[in-house]
RNA sequence: GGCGGCAUAGCCAAGUGGUAAGGCCGAGGUCUGCAAAACCUCUAUCCCCAGUCCGAUUCUGGGUGCCGCCUCCA
């Protein structure tokens, strides 16, 4: 039973599918004017986890995103670098495609285009004027009437009065109702412009999310989502919209999921408690390449799951390295269970218990593959309820300590490599490996500490200087010279290169910094 | 002004009608020549006031604070 928090009903429901075994999605996406910010990129990352999820659990997952690729802000930026608004959104949505492949975002089934639908919305727009819910104005704007709606304002909680009395914006004389938006707008000279019924124009904003959805997932499908603030007015017009078409005021997106914004502390504020939220027009935001630039990708993404996805989420460094770290930790455990795998697929746990001198009884990871098993089915529950991926880490977190430990006692040998044991190691690794695929990591070359890391990265000379240097250290040590032996660990500290006397003997490793 | 959301330890963050996961930081311990790492242990009257209830952090009402939307916006 998997439960979502709906907007429309603003409770968590039970999720039942239009479709037995099926799920649809449309996820509004970008419109490609700028470089995507990392705010931006929550819903992407979220839905992306979303739909992973929903596939493991063994649906069949149809996802929609769109690019608005016909817009006012693109065309002013063509305008400002003297180029067409199709270099422009190409030149973005390249972008936006890096970014997320960077952040393990798996591609879209479809990413329509406004460019590329405009017949399809010409027809839809067409209809409501047809059925009476639009007006077209002497120049060529076509308007939907919201005063025909008896509706409007349902997935918001707005009233129209409550509206007008607030509205800030300067009215349109020539509209019927302050609140009625443009379906099509009439082409002013040197924009760029599609033939019509109404003259030469190109569409409004929120009719293109209405006719793609409906087009590739049909008149009704599961889920619509997006930021926040997209509930009014984009998404409140595109159901008022939609609705109005079809004939159908149960039609269109069956659930409404929303996440939360990414805030920044607000700037020349004393109070350092007040968050804003990031967003563009307010200047104050990170881009996720920046972002990238400084911090691998599955980190940020794994920052960003790490908080639920409705609640706020403030953006800081200091964060994302707490994120690393935590990311670090899984990737031990990761390489942990790869060589213990290893070492099962290269015979070593063969021992036979059955053995009339052998002791045991129980497989010495029997209680690893018990915690493997109970956490897994947490971590479902909590995917369940209402994606929170935020928990679901946790249980995932739990069981890479698990796994260290286990690994820690082979290592010192305490575990003899009993068959069954390897069964359980091979189980707890597809286990985990399971956990990883659904939230999204371990996609990128894993990153592992230490050893492999420095031999991997540094010259053959580095590693023999090395030996010569802890070899000097240990007779030092030997004979209890203690200044000399931590004098050489210090100038190392200070030259970027961490000693560590652990009781498996001397390592080193490069400073993370 | 209207509408919506949030308020949990120094910080971040889950969650439940029966006195609260996890992470970071901090403290103590094991280990160690010391340090680091690792591991163990410890750290919360759940914003305030009423109400419902045997019992509320969890439900209801009111308040306070913060955020967002009502204009482009993930």
């Amino acid at each position: 039973m998997i439960k979502v928090y709906n907007t429309m009903s603003r409770k968590k429901e039970i999720f039942k599918p239009l479709k037995k075994g099926e799920v649809s999605i449309y996820c509004c996406g970008v419109t490609p004017y700028n470089s995507p910010h990392i705010g931006n990129a929550r819903p992407f990352v979220t839905w992306d986890v979303i739909r992973r999820f929903f596939a493991k659990s063994g649906y069949k997952v149809r996802y929609v995103q769109n690019f608005t690729d016909v817009d006012d802000k693109i065309i002013k930026a063509a305008n400002k670098h003297s180029v067409t608004w199709k270099d422009i959104s190409e030149k973005y949505i390249a972008v936006y495609f890096k970014s997320m492949d960077a952040l393990n975002v798996r591609r879209a089934d479809v990413y329509p285009k406004v460019s590329e639908t405009m017949a399809d919305i010409i027809a839809m727009i067409q209809t409501l004027i047809d059925k009476g819910f639009a007006y077209v104005l002497d120049n060529g704007d076509v308007f939907y009437s919201v005063e025909t709606d008896k509706n409007y304002g349902k997935l918001s909680g707005r009233k129209l009065e409550d509206m007008l009395a607030g509205a800030r914006v300067e009215v349109d004389k020539r509209k019927k109702n302050p609140m009625d938006f443009a379906l099509w707008k009439a082409a002013k000279p040197g924009e760029p412009f599609w033939e019509s019924p109404w003259g030469q124009g190109r569409p409004g904003w929120h009719i293109e999310c209405s006719v793609m959805s409906l087009k590739y997932l049909g008149e009704k499908f599961d889920f619509h989502g997006g930021g926040s603030d997209l509930i009014f007015p984009h998404h409140e017009n595109e159901i008022a919209q939609s609705q109005a078409a079809l004939g159908d005021e149960n039609s269109f997106a069956q659930y409404w999921l929303h996440n939360g914004f990414i805030t920044v502390k607000k700037p020349d504020k004393s109070n350092e408690e007040e968050q804003v939220k990031m967003s563009k027009s307010a200047g104050n935001f990170s881009t996720v390449e920046e972002i990238l630039a400084k911090y691998p990708g599955e980190v940020v993404r794994l920052f960003l799951l790490q908080t639920h996805y409705r609640n706020p989420l403030e953006f800081s460094e200091e964060r994302i390295i707490e994120a690393q770290e935590f990311f670090g930790k899984l990737a031990k455990a990761y390489w942990q269970l790869d060589e213990l795998t290893r070492k099962v697929h290269a015979g070593e746990f063969i021992k036979d218990t059955s053995d009339k001198n052998f002791a045991i009884t129980v497989s010495p990871a029997g209680g690893l593959a018990e915690e493997g098993e109970r956490l897994l089915s947490n971590f479902y529950a909590a995917m369940s309820d209402d994606f929170n991926t935020a928990l679901a880490i946790t249980h995932m977190f739990e069981l890479s300590k698990e796994i260290s430990n286990y690994y820690g006692e082979f290592t010192e040998g305490k575990i003899l490599p009993v068959k069954i044991d390897g069964d359980i190691i091979l189980r707890v690794q597809a286990i985990y490996m399971e956990m990883a695929e659904i939230i999204g990591i371990f996609e990128q070359p894993v990153p592992r500490d230490k050893d492999e890391e420095k031999s991997a990265a540094e010259p053959e000379l580095v590693n023999a200087l090395m030996k010569i240097i802890l070899s000097l250290r240990q007779d030092a040590r030997a004979a209890k010279n203690w200044s000399t032996a931590d004098k050489i660990r210090d100038e190392l500290k200070a030259a970027g290169i961490v000693v560590e006397d652990t009781p498996q003997g001397v390592t080193w490793k490069f400073n993370a910094q």
